[in-house]
DNA sequence: GGGCTTGTTATGCAAGCGTATAAATACGGC
DNA sequence: GCCGTATTTATACGCTTGCATAACAAGCCC
């Protein structure tokens, strides 16, 4: 009769890590009304007034679930820069293309993203989650272009590599957002195929691509 | 003591279109959780339970009102479309600009757009809502890519004009959520110039941009 | 191996949610 | 001017939510 559970004492790092998991799964399921503290405690195999242990408040806990997509994204991103011995223009065009193929572009991603994405404009902290990356984002990319134009022999002034970093980065964006949302719509590497043209054709440089 | 409540019997359209304008007005400001029935009703001047008169359930009400919103946002994107002997180019730039300008680029309607974004995972009626609005859109956008590509004498396939289509509709989005998400970076204008720029490149045309 | 610390569970609470239902009232037809 | 009807209010119910608190036990220190 009324046997307590047993349990035991996970360090606090691995503790707070599988509640964040937890937390993301909840969010990329039912969206970000299915992460009830009740619902996050089920998944993470404790009981719910844990959280309250790691987590002064339930907001605390959205928000390091959503800095944690957020790096997690990013440094997928960068890990597709890796290969060393690369022209900066194919360095440019692999950045292109793993930003526009999974698991970058995947649906759970973008669930969580428009999950807290919505949520944003009411908690100025997740606000402020979201611009750092994508500020963070913006600077590689332009980064990357700077470097493509400089091996091509061509000057660019800081306005005009802003700009370029800007619509670079749209083209992804809404690529990346197509094909999370419709990738059925889409054959298997179109959409790289089409952001690495794009950007081709925008940057006027030659990346390897087809020019589809 | 205990006075009841004066009220006005109001059309059935007219209490119908109310209750969505609350609605919309609660989403914006609160995100979706913050569109409770009671939050809805007090806006509208009524109360609570009146919804239940006009919609079965609060889902129905939240699926009409986002059917509203993206009515009302392509409406206005065509409307860039009605000034008559403009050539095909300029119509189609028109079209870009628009969607890069206020009131089309507006934090509130963004903050609309990525409320029933985040929820359209757990409610296919919102997703399905959502992939007719982006379909047709994408549909015009190709339609005035071939008029204008034909108004040059240049032809493309089928397949050309769908990739051209989805990469233009790539670069609206991604633009126009960048503005609607971190305004205060961009100045008057530099959206829409950034993106009348890249689309000529993109397609190779020219539409009277600057060539940003 | 006994005691202490603290990670963990169990239970409870007040508030808010969507929904149901009955009473009241505005207003068109006569 | 009254009646009938359907819009609107009022009230309540059952459920879930986030959060608080007290009891408990796991594992370290000595």
């Amino acid at each position: 009769m009324a046997e307590r559970r047993k349990f035991r004492r996970e360090g606090e790092e691995r503790r707070r890590q599988d509640l964040i998991e937890a937390t993301l799964d909840c969010v990329a399921e039912n969206g970000i009304e299915g992460a009830t503290v009740r619902a996050i405690a089920l998944r993470a195999g404790v009981t719910a007034g844990l959280i309250r242990h790691y987590f002064p408040a339930k907001e605390d806990l959205l928000q390091a679930a959503y800095a944690t997509i957020v790096e997690r994204m990013t440094a997928q991103a960068l890990a597709s820069l890796d290969g060393t011995g690369k022209t900066p223009a194919a360095r440019l065009g692999a950045f292109v293309a793993a930003n526009l193929t999974a698991p970058i572009v995947d649906a759970r991603v973008f669930s969580l993203w428009a999950g807290f994405i919505g949520r944003a404009h009411a908690d100025p902290a997740l606000s402020a989650v979201h611009r750092d990356g994508y500020i963070g984002f913006r600077d590689r990319l332009e980064h990357l272009i700077a470097e493509t134009f400089a091996s091509a022999g061509r000057t660019a002034d800081a306005g005009r590599l802003r700009r370029h970093a800007i619509a670079v980065n749209a083209i992804i964006d809404g690529l990346w957002i197509e094909g999370c949302m419709a990738g059925d719509l889409f054959e298997t590497g179109e959409l790289a195929a089409i952001g690495i043209a794009s950007v081709e054709r925008v940057l006027g440089i030659d990346m390897g691509g087809e020019n589809a």
